[in-house]
RNA sequence: GGGUCCAUAGCCAAGUGGUAAGGCGUGGGACUGCAACUCCCUGAUCGUUGGUUCAAAUCCGACUGGGCCCUCCA
């Protein structure tokens, strides 16, 4: 590839040179929500960051093979057997099955990548539909020695991996078992932190999701989906696996261990996680409760693409701090950056050697661990680069938008139809009419009219001009 | 208790040992019927404190203040 892309592994906690197994080819592992409810906003600040490394690196040329899990299979409300599926939780208050949850929450979670403009991973795989291929897989590992059966549940014995620590830093005589007060040690275990591949014995009543097994009726363990599902479709080797930080302990911790279990190899060379989101008292989180969603970020005016604005200024490795002062400064420059970008006349000739030039600054900044913040600062200097001319302005920003995707260079006709256009340049004639009758009014409730509906007038020398504000 | 990350102007924020990118805001000016938009000008020695170095925001130590993780979590 030429260009050397740096990327921090969670896994040496260093910046590295990042090397694709194909040269050609990157196979990205992303884990997926869990479709109970409506993704938060900060969930959806790991979803930004992947994608725009998945843009980032087909920006250079590569081939991005990415596959993501939706999790619609149950997770407990707490540990160990106890508390209550949340998907079952979720069906029980909305009074609709499982599935109708899982499947009205898979398309809400959709609809949110899409205002995002978040490319949809070209494999989306159900953990509900992948029961076979965990199966063969917890059978493979029982007869390796990698697991067990005890009471009911197969387990996963940790003491059989040899680097179960080495992704979470942890040291094993100091982990306070039950840091969390609903945490209950499990006396069927051969070791503490070895955890369940399956279950067959569910402690609470009517739990709807079950298959038959070789271990009798249950359900899938919290962390086989996302290890069946990128064997499944990326095969024995993977380049990237990506997830939210608290995904490194246990779960991703514990998909190294099966999937190496069950290879017999390494697995994954990198592994790149997204800090959080934070709101002013602290992580936001779904179990929590008060969870900002993306559409009540709309219901207070502010578009998505703001908030992708917002979430790019910042780097993904660096906590972000939710606040609405925050999101009316993103909001305010999103809205000046693509009026400089309206405003260029695309008359001229690209200049190549310029085009060039800024090409590889950006990729340079992509390339530096994915330095999101710099990658808008070289959209900036491009607008004031006094030697390029417009076209060349905006066609690089075109360019660069294909991984930013904040909607820099669409065209105020794509996203208007004539109708209302044509609805809005009478007012703007009867506004001229009233200022030249020195009615001004007039010609301020016009303005203050269009405005209210989102329609930003532009008074220049050469007549007035409009645009849609987000 | 153990682990880990962070601390840069009013706000957001980059910074890969050599004397602090960018954005927003503020203030001043041009433009305007007044505004908005646009354009020009305008700001910080980098939490505190030792040390390494010819040279540190960048490396090391201590301190202070935060966040997150330690089997629900993106």
């Amino acid at each position: 590839m030429g260009d050397n892309v740096k990327l921090y592994n969670s896994l040496t906690r260093c910046v590295e040179d990042f090397v694709s197994i194909d040269p050609k080819i990157v196979k990205m592992y992303t884990c997926g929500p869990t479709v109970y409810g409506y993704a938060h906003i900060g969930n959806l600040r790991t979803y930004i960051f992947e994608d725009v490394l998945q843009k980032g690196l087909e920006y250079l040329g590569y081939d991005v093979k990415r596959c993501m899990n939706i999790t619609d299979v149950g997770h407990l409300t707490s540990d160990s057997d106890t508390g209550e599926d949340k998907m079952e939780k979720g069906a029980r208050l909305e009074g609709k099955t499982v599935y109708e949850i899982a499947d009205f929450y898979t398309k809400a979670f959709f609809q949110d990548l899409e205002l995002l403009n978040i490319k949809k991973p070209a494999i989306i795989a159900k953990a509900s539909e992948h029961i076979d291929t965990y199966i063969q897989m917890i059978e493979k590992m029982i007869r390796d020695g990698y697991a067990y059966f005890s009471n009911g549940n197969v387990y996963f014995d940790i003491s059989k991996a040899h680097h179960y620590y080495q992704l979470s830093g942890k040291n094993p005589d100091e982990l306070m078992i039950g840091a969390r007060d609903s945490v209950e040690e499990d006396q069927s275990k051969k070791n503490q932190a070895d955890f369940v591949l399956w279950f067959t014995l569910s402690k609470f009543e009517n739990h709807i999701m079950k298959w038959d097994s070789p271990w009798g009726v249950g359900y899938p363990g919290w962390h086989i989906e996302c290890s069946g599902i990128a064997s499944k479709y990326l095969g024995e080797y993977l380049d990237i696996h990506c997830g939210g930080i608290d995904n490194i302990f246990p779960h991703h911790t514990n998909e190294i261990a099966q999937s190496e279990a069950y290879f017999g190899h390494k697995w994954c060379n990198y592994w790149c996680h997204g800090a959080h989101l934070n709101d002013q008292s602290g992580k936001m989180s779904k179990s929590k409760g008060d969870t900002l969603t993306l559409s009540k970020l709309q219901s207070e005016g502010y578009s998505p693409l703001v908030y992708r604005y917002f979430c790019l200024n910042s780097h993904y490795r660096s906590q972000l701090v939710f606040r609405k002062e925050a999101m009316d400064i993103a909001a305010h420059s999103l809205t000046k950056l693509r009026n400089k970008v309206t405003k260029l006349d695309q008359s001229g000739k690209l200049l190549d050697e310029q085009f060039q030039f800024y090409v590889l600054k950006f990729k340079e900044a992509f390339s530096h661990d994915i330095n999101t913040s710099q990658m808008l600062t070289i959209v900036y200097d491009v607008l004031k680069d006094g030697d390029l001319n417009d076209l060349t302005k905006y066609q690089l920003i075109k360019d660069f938008d294909r991984v930013l995707s904040l909607n820099l260079t669409v065209e105020m006709d794509e996203v208007i139809n004539d109708e209302i256009n044509q609805e809005i340049l009478e007012k703007i004639e009867q506004r001229n009419q009233a200022k030249k009758d020195k009615d001004f009014l007039l010609a301020d409730k016009i303005r203050d009219e269009l405005l209210s509906k989102g329609i930003q007038l532009i008074d220049t020398r050469e007549g007035t001009t409009y645009e849609i504000m987000d």
